[in-house]
DNA sequence: ACCTGAACACCGTTCAAGT
DNA sequence: ACCTGAACACCGTTCAAGT
């Protein structure tokens, strides 16, 4: 498959990647199976690739520029809601990225380039560096811990539960009660939404708190 | 290793998987690495644990053992504070855990009764059943999230960074200049729990909101 | 520079057999 | 019931070789 272009190159490594993952997982992801993907001897792929964590790194990073850009005219907590409610869409359209993230650090260049947006925006909230980099973390752990809980979830990858039976009224009855009600808020955007609002209206009382700042926003200040 | 106690059960199988999966990562977990710790062919597991699936969803829910159980005397909230706290620290101590949880929806016995101890607080203090559920899965979510974040940063399982280079001044002025702060943040648990405090202020909103109720809360008392 | 082929040291799991 | 042994269809990666 994927036969034609001839020359193996990074871009078309990551997407093959993405591919196999998006369809049978990140755990059926080998370098084996990529490399039968795109018509190729396994060892073919290693010599753009390191091994194959710098591909899992590649393909996070890659991934990224799908993101819908940070809305600057928007005031700084919905344009911060949007960012990170692409993120989660982003991680559900392919739950391997999400995993990813969990396993490596990601430091590609568009990763840092969003840490970079949401930084400046947070300052120019008038939010200090200490409470804006604290923000960053909680929000971006939030939005990953959101994403995995829903995709692990997700009916298509459910496992076969087998030892354990199912929760039952009499040992709990109130997680049996609302056993439903917990089945429809692990599908629903919208229970990913209520928590980032409540994280990003607790950020906006520290930046009603400081002193409004002009967006002027020269880096670390001189 | 392991030697002399001849019989093989449930029990020092998942103690096994436990005790490897802490020295050498989850991802060096197999089951002939643990058949070979438990001096046994790789087979005989099979006969306590259908497969490598039941055996992570096994070690997932019986570690929840080692859990403080949450002090009913204490304020809802700062028994809710310590109880995840508890959570963080137990996924600090055994990281594979915390990976296992984004992998398998976690239904075992011990789970469940953590689930149901938290929703009869959440109710005892006023908060309605649908906003018991959700804050139970986003508080969740953020713990898991944060607890990933903390152990994929800790120094002894840092992959070695090749193809990116390190974050520059010129690109990324803002997240250069916290860079510090943050891989400060990455292994301090009042990150942790300044985010957690957040969420909990949030709910005692809700809580607030409500008209508050006796903690009859019958169930799992008896 | 880019790719192939053979090999090494691993995986999870099935199946048949032993006690 | 509990365990072994051999086998199957996989892994990631190294090393030497081809063009």
């Amino acid at each position: 498959m994927e036969a034609g272009t001839g020359r193996l190159d990074v871009p078309a490594v990551v997407a093959a990647s993405l591919a196999i993952a998006d369809a049978d997982g990140l755990e059926n992801l080998s370098m084996r199976r990529l490399a039968s993907r795109l018509s190729v001897t396994p060892m073919a792929i290693y010599h753009h690739v390191r091994d194959k964590g710098e591909l899992l790194d590649l393909m996070a990073d890659e991934s990224l520029r799908a993101l819908p850009p940070l809305v600057a005219s928007a005031p700084w907590d919905s344009a911060l809601e949007d960012l990170f409610l692409g993120f989660h869409r982003l991680y559900l359209a392919h739950p391997a990225l999400a995993q990813i993230m969990t396993q490596r650090p990601l430091e590609g260049p568009h990763a840092i380039a969003v840490g970079e947006q949401v930084l400046t925006v947070l300052s120019a909230a008038g939010i200090d560096d200490d409470t804006a980099a604290s923000a960053f973390i909680s929000i971006v752990n939030y939005t990953i811990g959101a994403s995995l809980y829903r995709t692990s979830r997700s009916s298509s990858r459910l496992p076969e539960r087998r030892r354990f039976g199912r929760i039952s009224a009499a040992d709990a009855p109130r997680a049996h009660g609302l056993r439903q009600t917990m089945a429809a808020l692990a599908v629903d955007e919208g229970q990913f939404l209520d928590g980032l609002r409540r994280l990003l209206a607790s950020y906006r009382m520290d930046a009603a708190a400081a002193p409004a700042r002009p967006t002027t926003a020269r880096a670390p200040a001189g």
